[in-house]
DNA sequence: AAAAGATGCAACCGCTCCCCG
DNA sequence: CCGGGGAGCGGTTGCATCTTT
């Protein structure tokens, strides 16, 4: 795709500036949504302004100045459960996710996702490349991955959202060109057809509760010897295997199924198990849980159809 | 207490879409 | 109809802060 030469053509304005912004920037640019709407972002700088592209000027507003912000709080479970659900049906449009969640921004979605994509990727074992010695690269310098003991897959960094990033484009004739190649920058290095008939190493796994903190500390409490195991029957409303804890020592049967979250966009139908052993967890969030809750959970298999998901609502506040 | 690692978030970049002349 | 430019979106990066060792 050829580059837009003309893009700040003006050229005869002040050096752009780049980085975090200050108080005396902000306030500039507030003063000019208010006067001319959050409209006509290159004017900023066209005007003399700011020394700020409109691009910049714009990312601004909307994910910090917009008066209707969350800011500073941690997605809510039921924020948490609106992401999952609509990334599974929409992929990762996160503007468009971001529309059913009011105060939220693309970029809060964005960053949520990729936190939790990351952490699970972690949490399976599938140590993400460092990003201080160099940037991370999927595969590229895979040497990471394949430090792993385990015969597990190469390039695992991805598994977790396979599921996910996949779902949305099953039967979903996309308008977007774009999302088979974004799933793809995802999932084609994650295809790893051995995790999912592996059977998971006998190491006990914390049983959840709710509200516990988040965070690595290891303080993770009662554990028992639960493995997850991948029913493979999949799930009746959605498609999505249920996550099912079982005791191989024990029995190949399953013991519980993992209490439903926002983990895996599971149905309702598993949570009430869930419930029964381990008390109501509907407001568990993923960040609720110690990390190790997840080391080895079994990947639930891609969901033959995308969930429903009601029309969007009205488009939120983008102004004044 | 210090160092190293992990995490979260703000901001930038590249690209596409869409409007307007 | 076509091309230019603005706006918007998704992906990526940099860095400050927090946590762990």
């Amino acid at each position: 795709m050829k580059p837009r030469g003309g893009r700040g053509g003006g050229s005869e304005q002040p050096a752009v500036r780049k980085g975090p912004w200050t108080a005396e920037e902000d306030e500039v640019l507030l003063r000019h949504v208010r006067e001319h709407g959050p409209r006509e972002w290159s004017s900023i700088r066209s005007k003399g302004l700011l020394p700020r592209t409109g691009k910049s000027c714009r990312l601004r507003w909307v994910n910090k100045l917009r008066p209707d912000l969350k800011t500073g709080c941690k997605f809510s479970a039921e924020e948490e459960r609106v992401v999952l659900e609509l990334q599974a049906q929409f992929g990762n449009k996160w503007a468009r996710i971001a529309t059913y969640l009011p105060g939220r921004t693309d970029n809060d979605v964005k960053n949520f996702w990729s936190t939790r994509q990351k952490r699970l990727a972690r949490l399976l074992r599938a140590p993400m490349p460092r990003r201080r010695p160099g940037k991370q690269s999927c595969g590229a310098s895979s040497s990471h991955a394949y430090e792993l003991p385990a015969p597990k897959s190469p390039c695992m960094e991805m598994i977790p959202f396979q599921e996910t990033t996949t779902t949305h484009r099953i039967g979903e004739s996309s308008s977007s060109s774009q999302e088979p190649t974004t799933a793809n920058q995802h999932t084609a290095a994650a295809h790893f057809p051995g995790a999912y008939g592996l059977p998971p190493p006998p190491i006990p796994l914390p049983i959840m509760h709710a509200g516990a903190e988040r965070g690595s500390s290891g303080a993770c409490p009662t554990t028992a010897l639960l493995l997850p195991y991948g029913s493979g029957t999949g799930n009746p409303v959605n498609g999505v295997d249920p996550l099912v804890f079982v005791d191989p020592a024990a029995s190949p049967e399953p013991l519980e199924v993992v209490p439903r979250g926002p983990f895996f966009g599971l149905d309702d139908a598993y949570v009430h198990a869930g419930r029964a052993l381990h008390g109501d967890v509907g407001g568990v969030r993923f960040d609720d849980l110690p990390p190790e809750t997840f080391d080895f959970f079994e990947l639930p298999h891609l969901p033959a159809f995308p969930p429903p998901f009601p029309p969007p609502p009205p488009s939120p506040s983008d102004q004044l």
